[in-house]
DNA sequence: TTCCCTATAGCAAACGTTTCCAGTTAAGAG
DNA sequence: CTCTTAACTGGAAACGTTTGCTATAGGGAA
């Protein structure tokens, strides 16, 4: 058995190619590409002929080859934010598995909530002439962001972000409705101290969520007290000590809204620190109905939206931007789900 | 501007190669590679000439003709049984930093608990001529496995598996330990109707896990009563009707031990529909700390694994086996973290 | 001065496909 | 029977790199 094992042991790639296909069918190497990708112009003969003698090779078309030669991957790139953020996962996996559905393979490629690395990616990702690009945006306003989202480029689906001149399709939710929703429940039950931690506002989920806690003051013709605002950071280092100090107010909070994964680590901490259990001492609502909760967490009032529908619809936008279609914008709603949580606290 | 936009109003792949690099710096092709490369077969004043070209025009090497060229893709495929497990999300994201700081990126295909599916990204992989996978296998004793882990192939480290005679690395955690030391715990304490929900025998950490189950018992001089084993599924479902019917057991079990995600999704559900709190009215060990535990149920007992430090080593495996070093396997520790859960029930 | 060697640069082949173009055959129309 | 056409098949170029080989120039040793 020559050729078998290298002097480490390990097998050689010595892969079957289409030319020893070609060589056993006694056929051209033009016929077994065209057999073999369902080209028209074969005979049924030929297309038997030959991918009888393929299975018996073993042959698995170099998709390299086929890429450099066609000009296309058949791979979707996805850039997140900080892969620690569970919803990613669900997120990525249902997009993975509709892409998947379509023959796309997924490059998957974390920031780490750092600029210069989501720069770094989009520039992998270029040279791996990926055929599209699904990201969660670090920051609306980096400073790359026009290199990376305009120039000579593939389609590109933003996740929940609003980037003004740039040729891209979105996927955005609609926060804003249901922490529209939320806030006036609380209101409704006589809350006028709710306090709200989350990210920084160069990021689109702030700016709607705001906007929805803001509309829900302006209808009970209330005014929104800036001190009870924190917003600044999605991490649970920010929200611990923004918690910290918000729990501490004079008067103390009535109710609590946490906008995102690391908002609901820090402030639980937080309130345990505080010796205050939510839906009883405090009301509290969690903005995102994070995978982790109904595990064991089920009393946890929160502002949901579809997380794997948002990862479906990034898949058929960025299909469609492959096929040719103009970018387009696509909404998924959100809605605010009352549990034991969100009692208490008066 | 000629060529920037098709008609569709997408910006044309009209990369800059490196054929346009060397006509603007007036050298030929292969100085430009040589220069970008790193050769050494080059002057000084040749590479900062190139580069200085290629920055201009914002050239970057196009990855798939490399691959093609090279042989080499400085890709990793990676293949998940159960994504939906978050351990695998946690273990996947160290695996890929470790990886990425080597200059690898990562595919991640799921099997979504699949024999047929593996067998299908086993086979996508190697089209994409990955130079290596990591795999956390459906099972042991599957049709294909001597196809996808013997014949040509890229070198391989399975994720808690063991295949015999197939010349692979693996990782493998060294459950029995932690699981003998939580059970011995629990029958020091006064234990004896021990319930055990895990999956089944076909992979190794079921097989790891009751060795050290079973070893308790033996050093205990008690015997393991078989109808308080349900070790059949990782799945939640499986735990839940299997939960059910221990709990309705006579004697009925005081402790459980959950054997993953899905038992411990499927037992505290069932838990719930008995009305018994976990520490209270039956002692309760998690088999792994899943990563969303921290969050809310920190008083559960557990079998801790450092599962990014498993995500490390497969990839330094990994990466040993492309250097060409012989395969080898690596062993985790485990060990028992005891917490509320893990009292009451007596 | 001559010779050789080293350092550097260029040419061209190769990686494994797809795809354009041209050629062949057979069938159908006139 | 000849011509046209349709249906297929084969040859070769191309995709964008890397890399082995060859060529040249310049410097140092003899």
């Amino acid at each position: 058995m020559p050729n078998e094992k290298s002097e480490h042991g390990r097998s050689v790639n010595q892969r079957v190619t289409i030319r020893e296909v070609a060589a056993k069918a006694d056929v051209a190497l033009s016929s077994v590409s065209r057999a073999l990708s369902g080209h028209p112009d074969v005979s049924d003969e030929m297309r038997k002929r030959v991918k009888e003698v393929a299975d018996e090779l073993g042959y698995e078309p170099n998709l390299v080859a086929q890429s450099l030669r066609s000009g296309v991957t058949r791979t979707i790139g996805f850039v997140v934010r900080d892969i620690n953020n569970p919803m990613f996962a669900l997120l990525a996996r249902s997009c993975e598995q509709e892409l998947r559905r379509n023959g796309y393979s997924m490059i998957l490629v974390n920031s780490d909530r750092n600029i210069e690395n989501e720069n770094r990616n989009f520039s992998l990702l270029r040279r791996r002439r990926v055929d599209g690009i699904i990201a969660s945006l670090v920051s609306e306003d980096s400073p790359y962001i026009k290199k990376n989202l305009s120039g000579p480029r593939c389609p590109i689906v933003l996740l929940d972000r609003e980037v003004k001149g740039v040729n891209a399709s979105a996927v955005l939710a609609d926060h804003a409705s249901g922490v529209h929703e939320a806030v006036t429940h609380l209101i409704k039950a006589g809350h006028r101290e709710i306090a709200f931690v989350t990210g920084s506002n160069n990021v689109y989920p702030t700016r709607s969520r705001l906007e929805g806690f803001t509309k829900a003051f302006e209808d009970a013709n209330l005014k929104v007290q800036p001190d009870l605002l924190a917003i600044g950071g999605f991490d649970a280092d920010y929200a611990l000590s923004h918690a910290r100090i918000l729990l501490h107010r004079n008067p103390a909070p009535t109710a609590i809204l946490a906008g995102g994964h690391g908002a609901l680590m820090g402030i639980s901490r937080a309130l345990k620190e505080n010796n205050l259990t939510m839906g009883k001492e405090i009301a509290f609502i969690a903005l995102d109905q994070l995978p982790y909760l109904e595990v064991f967490s089920d009393n946890i009032s929160t502002v949901y939206r579809d997380t794997e529908a948002i990862g479906r619809e990034a898949a058929i936008l960025i299909l469609e931007g492959i096929e040719g279609e103009k970018p387009r914008v696509s909404v998924i709603e959100s809605e605010f789900i009352e549990r034991a949580s969100s009692q208490g606290g008066l």
